[in-house]
DNA sequence: GTAGGTCTTGACCATACGGTCAGGAAAAGA
DNA sequence: TCTTTTCCTGACCGTATGGTCAAGACCTAC
């Protein structure tokens, strides 16, 4: 159910092979859930064979915990990031920026990520109800100061925050709709990047 | 793989058990996928053996089917219902919180039709390629007008629909998320409307 | 009541899938 | 080179799952 906590020593080829099932895992997973996932297929996309794939990972539940433990910390630096110390406005915007450079740059995580969150997150939900909580909470305090300065408008800080993760997410995630009601002739992240930046300049006006 | 377009003729018995069949297999569905679900689990709980339930669709792709295909006009009234010749924010803001209301009643339809897009939509293609690419174009014009006419602020149209789209459908599919950030003693959708209602007064403030 | 249709089920089938294993091929070390 | 360790695979196993079927239970109309 987890990784070897100990960074045993790995040669050459296993750091090679780990990587490519890794690969070819987050491409089947998250274009068709766990349980539509198949082991051949994961293994055959890493061009292994079935038993080789399971020679490197001792189940496809490992397989799977593994590529979402390596998935939150990228999912949650752009907020990290976001700096109290900066310009309220520059700082939320820049935020909105770095998420919707990852749902263009990473669709395949994002799908995985939501996938889960979709199941009810039964394999995360320590981390979600535990880091993820926290790092919101953090940043609602700063958003909240930044209101009581007057320096933003005044909304709620956590759904402010639910708000970009959802107009972000959005355009990886239902990616396919999205491209199929905009036509051809589109990039998708361009138009959004512009409109959710008049979005925030507005709502944020103080 | 489609329903008898033909309305033939229902026993009571027939009636009731198609219908606690869609009942259980929504239930089901929206929170395991297709892949995840089995007959046996959407028989049990629609209280009637496999073979029963297959006495009454001829597989598990016809079950998931029939609802899908009878969600999509559901799902679609909302926006059906924003009239051209009202107030422009007000009716914004009615299809909003028409829109957070499906969230709220009917999650479970919403992760069923979250889940089926992030698959690619595999069964609803031509169904939003078609339909729903005409009506978003269709209101895309509508708000256009109210624009050129200054009732509303300028912003992209489509992207404005699949905001209210994405904000309002996040609080349903992230349901789980949503609950785990804001901890207990909070009313998701009762802040979540608040929150919308100024969002979209704000940006749309001509 | 009873004949004819509707409904229900236990037993069964074929396939797919996650996972194991014994042994061989390929590297790495001596 | 020879030995040891790592890597790889074909064949196999047990189980789960979608689906079938023959036969019986249950309705319902006459």
């Amino acid at each position: 159910m987890q990784d070897t906590p100990m960074p045993l020593p790995r040669s050459r080829i296993q750091t090679r092979n780990r990587e490519a099932i890794l690969e070819a895992a987050l491409e089947v997973f998250s274009s068709q859930g766990f349980r539509g996932a198949t082991l051949e297929q994961i293994a055959e996309a890493a061009g292994l064979s079935k038993p080789n794939l399971l020679y490197y990972f001792p189940s496809k539940e490992v397989v799977h915990s593994t590529l979402l433990a390596g998935l939150l910390d990228t999912w949650l630096d752009p907020l990290r990031e976001m700096d109290a110390a900066g310009d309220p406005v520059e700082e939320i915007l820049g935020y909105v920026r770095r998420k919707l450079d990852l749902s263009r740059d990473f669709p395949r995580e994002s799908r995985l990520f939501a996938n889960e969150i979709l199941q009810g997150a039964p394999r995360m939900r320590a981390v979600i109800e535990g880091e993820l909580k926290a790092l919101v909470e953090e940043k609602a305090a700063v958003l909240r100061r930044w209101m009581e300065d007057g320096r933003i408008a005044r909304v709620e800080p956590v759904h402010l925050i639910f708000s970009i993760w959802a107009l972000t997410q959005h355009y990886a995630d239902f990616d396919m709709q999205v491209r199929a009601v905009l036509g051809e002739g589109h990039d998708p992240f361009a138009e959004a990047g512009a409109f959710l930046t008049t979005l925030y300049a507005r709502l944020l006006r103080p």
